[in-house]
DNA sequence: AACGTTAATATGTATGTACATATTTTGTCA
DNA sequence: TGACAAAATATGTACATACATATTAACGTT
């Protein structure tokens, strides 16, 4: 990668990942020291250090200190997820984003959004429901609970301009981050909303976000029939 | 990290990750070059590469050559998701874990199939219908196709005793996944399996692997009714 | 002003060395 | 034999240096 005749890290990677591929290390099997590789490939320690530390992030190979390096006995399927800004994802597709606040009222939290954040006290919190469009069409449907006490700015914020999920993503960046994804039956509110029928499948993505421990948001995003959440590009 | 005095690569991280949070630096924000950083900092320029290294995987800014380090104009919510084998995942829930094998042939592989592959022209491929069950109660319906020309060992395979699941996570890694996710209504088939009522809601996860162009696998797992995925432990 | 070439520059990579740290293994003593 | 301390060892981190690479900025020519 880098030069014609130096290995890159990238390139010990490819060749360790390959023998995994091809068998030559198994499940649960132990791969040479990095040093020992190292001299195989007659590359310095560091490099392959690189390349051990990027199969280790992507699930193939479990490294212990003393205990060398090793395939995964159980291996997981591993991928990262992208999920951009609503308006974004609409954008993107080519379609027109829309917005519309639905409800912004403050109430105490129910025990459901407590359980999110892992409270055991209930305390007042700022409720926000809005929709999200594409071409006029309802996209998501946003169901949103915010901690005043960690974003006190949201008091003073009307959401009628900009939604709730642009404005804390690009302000309340987050330290720790919760997510699930489950199907629901619509209920005839939400059918309404998403101007579907009642039962229909939908696929919901729930999010709950803290900084440091204070909890910010917690928010179900409910989409619209039909809806697929990917990997990759 | 290391020692009390000289500074780890993840306490350059969090203080540079802190300047973001309090609005130091923001949304489209350039930092200081590496070496700068280094400086301020007195710590070697590699240390701050490696800790801006993590800021960009994980999605917080951008780097790029001579262009510096940005914050993401327009940030995502970015995750890493590990789905384990459902024999695990069951399991590990403290539960017992069943598998039924329902049906194995082979067929020309539909559209759809040949869709999530990216193939044009139509073949002959196995498919393996199977029953996950938890505690001897239905988990997982998983509808899989594999190709025989990308994996002849199956052709030997009945795949009565160890799941397709297993079988092909242990013994065929991969180089490419696409993973997608979405809600569907159960037909009759689907919940009479599933011992759940048709119209129920489902979450289906759609898993297609290659290895280097090469079509692997595309299975639909399709969960029993209030079936959650999670992200992080 | 428009365009193509060249220089400048910030990040990316490779290397060698010196320690740090977490485990395992070994050794010792009761 | 068993428990605990000490040594051995593989990975993890920090640093300094040298070069590679991608991209922007500067510059001159038409």
């Amino acid at each position: 990668m880098t030069s014609d005749s130096r290995l890159s890290w990238k390139d010990v990677r490819d060749r360790i990942h390959e023998q995994i591929l091809t068998g030559r290390y198994g499940p649960g099997d132990r791969l040479p020291r990095d040093a020992d590789i190292a001299e195989d490939l007659s590359c310095a320690r560091s490099t392959v250090q690189r390349a051990m530390q990027d199969l280790s992030d992507s699930g193939l190979v479990e490294r212990r200190r003393k205990g060398g390096t090793r395939v995964r006995a159980e291996p997981v399927t591993r991928a990262t997820l992208d999920i951009p800004i609503t308006r974004r994802e609409v954008e993107q597709r080519g379609a027109r984003y829309d917005y519309q606040l639905i409800s912004r009222r403050t109430a105490p939290a129910p025990r459901g959004v407590l359980a999110a954040f892992g409270l055991s006290r209930s305390r007042p919190m700022l409720r926000v429901e809005a929709l999200h469009l594409s071409d006029g069409r309802p996209y998501i449907f946003e169901d949103r609970w915010i901690c005043p006490e960690t974003s006190p700015e949201v008091r003073d914020l009307d959401f009628t301009g900009q939604s709730a999920n642009e404005w804390l993503v690009l302000n309340k960046p987050y330290t720790r981050l919760d997510l699930r994804f489950y199907a629901i039956s619509a209920n005839p509110r939400q059918a309404d909303l998403l101007d579907t029928e009642p039962g229909a499948a939908l696929l919901v993505i729930e999010r709950t976000t803290w900084v440091d421990e204070a909890p910010i948001t917690t928010v179900k995003a409910i989409t619209t029939p039909g809806y697929q959440l990917l990997t990759g590009t």
